[in-house]
DNA sequence: ATGCCGACCCGAGGTCGA
């Protein structure tokens, strides 16, 4: 089973490199950041030629989130559980498919709006947490995957890239991220690539791409048994050499299940 | 030290992203 998660920053600027994308890798199932428009705006129909069904969480100019899979998906909320008051930004969305349960994230970068706009990161984190830790107390196989905008420890970001009172590096962010890990989550990309900086975003700015100035802000999460059927996970850095490209490239997980692997 | 770029709003230039 192919996993994958890509900020496409505008779904409707970026449908045809989605499109080449899915007829290239075809991933199970996708889940997308920042499309940045409402539901009746996501050029589903691009994407439904290639057999691939899709679950919208829109909003108009700002964050937006979906998922996009070829197997039959069941949509089992729209907002981030548990978050008060009531998350009126579309960030969150949980499907289901097979009996995995599949959440896409957009967390909320917290550098803007001041430390009012710090501490709805983190309330955000907190029920994310609190989210996870209940899924997994039913022993759910679970993906959490998306732009968590974190950089956990210096080998996930360039030097200099961010200011260290940066709100991606804050000693908060991160000892949420270590919350989700601690609660029994692999890092998929981390874990089979222990020492390169397997960079999944670039600034449009200052040449950062050129220069491979980047970050490592998207992440697949998985939950302990998964963990054991995972095969590969990388960043698709391909997609940022594209024309008009998107500032993150999709990073895409593969597992095998154990029958299958014996068989092959 | 700051801005660089690109997308949104809409039809200028402000706002946001990370």
């Amino acid at each position: 089973m192919r996993i994958a998660t890509w900020n496409v920053n505008s779904i409707r600027v970026r449908q045809t490199h989605v499109r080449r994308w899915l007829e290239r890798v075809r991933p199970d199932i996708v889940v997308l950041q920042e499309i940045k428009c409402e539901a009746h705006a996501f050029p589903a129909a691009v994407f439904a030629d290639l057999g691939y069904k899709s679950e919208v969480v829109g909003q108009k100019a700002y964050n937006g989130v979906a998922a996009l899979s070829h197997r039959n998906i069941v949509i089992h909320h729209r907002s981030l559980p548990g978050l008060t008051p009531d998350d009126s930004q579309a960030r969150y969305i949980e499907v289901e498919t097979e009996g995995l349960t599949v959440i896409g994230i957009y967390l909320p970068n917290g550098n803007s709006g001041g430390e009012a706009g710090y501490s709805y990161k983190l309330a955000w984190m907190d029920a994310l947490c609190d989210r996870v830790e209940a899924l997994l107390a039913e022993d759910r196989d679970l993906v959490v995957t998306g732009d968590f905008n974190v950089c956990p420890s210096p080998l996930d970001f360039s030097a200099g890239a961010l200011p260290p009172t940066d709100a991606l590096l804050r000693p908060e962010t991160r000892a949420r991220f270590r919350r989700l890990i601690h609660n029994g989550l692999t890092d998929a990309v981390r874990a089979l690539h222990p020492t390169s900086p397997a960079f999944s975003f670039w600034d449009y700015q200052a040449g950062c791409w050129e220069r491979d100035r980047g970050l490592r802000i998207d992440f697949a999460l998985l939950s302990p048994r998964l963990a054991e059927c995972m095969v590969a996970a990388a960043p698709d850095r391909d997609e940022r050499g594209a024309e008009q490209p998107s500032d993150h490239v999709p990073v895409v997980v593969d597992l095998v299940w154990p029958e299958t692997a014996k068989a092959a």
